[in-house]
RNA sequence: GGCCCGUUCGUCUAGAGGCCCAGGACGCAGCCCUCUCAAGGCUGAGAUCAGCGGUUCGAAUCCGCUACGGGCUACCA
């Protein structure tokens, strides 16, 4: 038997890193066994829709790396893959089930089934229909419902025990008493979700139902209907939810929990992938770096954790690291680019990668390690010329010594550069910690961490003895007068 | 309130009765390297395995109870 899989998440907003992980446990497995991974879009709350979601969710997950074959745009043999154009398929099975007895028109009113919840809430009592509809003669229902509006509820058995044997949690039972009639069909003629997502798994031919943990509670209720079809339950795994810091399931309040935010924010797939894997899911060995394909062949749903996992952006932000240095030097200029303004020499960002790559954690500090090469207008405090224990006099002394020497350098060049500044530190007796303090916060306007001497290489002799210049400016004249330079 | 799930360093986790007075990684601290910052290397602090009772010669690992946390409880998914 070939391996069918699906991921359906709901056009409700732009995609979330706790669909994402999903998604991706999902894709592991179906690439694993070489099955077939299904897209199906679950829109069967039309309050809830969101203009864009689906076009985010296919650009996430492209983004991403995670490909399918069967959905909305890739069409298939199930086709369409978009719930809301399946509503006669939802009707005519809804219909089976009063047929057969298993199901009932419900004619109550929001406003009675309300006051029975307050009502039931009030007494302390468990809040569930009280299938004040279930005794309506069917023939009478039957013709009720063709002029009142009405839902479709699940008849559920009076007592006894359901369980699933979840590929993750084990077996799991319920009383059948603490679950009440579902409604599977709304009135305006939409399926609930539990009657859509039994009704499509079935027809799509579903192999294997994963989703999310805080699907756990609603297991029972898809278990009765699958028994009301007398169609025979795939074997079922929930995964258990990614956390914010608060324990919490993930949600907006915790910050960032877009993709389509850490794409920005200059995070690479490889790493979201990555880490989001490992939340929740461990090799059992100690290695944790792994390419989309590494996940492909190690994933075990057998060793996915049962507990939820809490977001940590220090753990992303080093793996985002270990990836970006891992990237050969043509692909990660690539990443850079789209971050870097467009006026910006791309022959220098290329002569600059070097020094960049071991020193960002994103693309977008990247973009900041180098944008004291593209513009001058960034200013320079004369405070913070000034290197530790030492004061304001010596370092325009300072300052003068290093400029004279570095205009004289020819070629302006890293090793040459060095070796001047290195004179100069001799000449003053500072160390050369000290010189290099002050050249590199008059040229780099900051501590900036790329290393010095290169940094001035790329920059040019011209754009140097400038910004020496100014910083000589700066210094000398401070708001307390400040000791003139000498040279 | 009811139903269900969970609980190993701050965080992600290894661990499926003796190899564990608990290993790795992130983060943190220190040292080395070093023009700064990173990266890298080394070292360190950090978990009485939620608690309590059992089973066993022996329990993080098995059982029970309790506590705490979380999810669900809609004509939302």
């Amino acid at each position: 038997m070939t391996v069918r899989v699906r991921f359906a998440p709901s056009p409700t907003g732009s995609l979330h890193i706790g669909s994402v992980r999903t998604t991706i446990y999902n894709y592991f497995f179906a690439r694993q066994h070489k099955g077939t991974l299904i897209l199906r879009i679950e829109d069967t709350d039309q309050d809830r829709l969101v203009a864009g979601a689906v076009e985010s969710l296919y650009e996430g997950l492209r983004w991403m790396g995670v490909t399918w074959d069967e959905g909305p745009r890739e069409g298939g043999p199930h086709a369409p893959y978009i719930q809301s154009e399946r509503l006669p398929l939802y009707q005519r099975a809804a219909q089976d089930l009063i047929d057969k007895g298993a199901g009932y028109f419900c004619f109550c009113s929001k406003e009675r089934l309300a006051a029975l919840r307050a009502q039931q809430a009030a007494n302390r009592q468990i809040t569930r229909y009280d299938r004040h509809c279930r005794s309506i003669e069917p023939k009478e229902a039957a013709e009720r419902a063709k002029t009142e509006p009405h839902v479709v509820r699940l008849k559920v058995p009076d007592d006894g025990v359901i369980a699933v044997d979840d590929l993750v949690y084990g077996r799991v039972e319920w009383p059948i008493e603490t679950i009440e009639d579902q409604v599977i069909l709304k009135s305006d003629g939409f399926p609930t979700y539990h009657l859509a997502v039994v009704v499509d798994d079935h027809a799509m031919g579903i192999t294997h139902i994963f989703r999310g943990e805080d699907w756990l509670p609603s297991t029972p209720k898809h278990l009765l209907i699958y028994q009301a079809f007398g169609w025979t339950v795939p074997p079922i795994a929930h995964f258990p939810n990614v956390l914010g810091q608060d324990g919490k399931k993930l949600a907006k309040r915790h910050g960032a929990t877009k993709v389509e935010q850490f794409r920005a924010d200059g995070y690479l797939p490889e790493a979201m992938v990555n880490y989001l894997a490992l939340i929740g899911w461990a090799p059992g060995t100690e290695e944790e770096v792994f390419t989309m394909d590494d996940l492909v062949q190690r994933f075990r749903i057998d060793q996915v954790q049962k507990a939820g996992g809490k977001w940590d952006r220090d753990r992303l932000d080093w793996f985002n690291g270990v990836w970006i240095r891992r990237l050969a030097d043509p692909d990660l200029i690539g990443r850079l680019d789209p971050f870097m303004p467009a006026e910006w020499d791309r022959d220098v960002i290329r002569k600059a990668l070097p020094l960049m790559r071991e020193r960002m954690r994103t693309l977008v500090e990247g973009r900041e390690l180098v944008r004291f090469l593209f513009t001058d207008e960034l200013t320079v405090d004369a405070a913070a010329l000034v290197p530790k224990k030492q004061d304001r006099g010596a370092a325009a002394r300072a300052l003068a010594r290093a400029t004279a020497a570095l205009r004289d350098v020819t070629p302006f060049e890293e090793a040459e550069i060095e070796a001047a500044l290195r004179r100069v530190s001799e000449e003053l007796g500072w160390h050369i910690r000290e010189v290099s303090h002050v050249v590199r916060v008059a040229t780099m306007f900051g501590p900036i961490g790329l290393p010095l001497f290169d940094s001035l290489e790329l920059l040019g002799t011209e754009r140097t003895m400038a910004r020496l210049a100014h910083a000589a400016d700066i210094l000398g004249e401070g708001p307390r007068g400040g000791t003139r330079a000498d040279a």
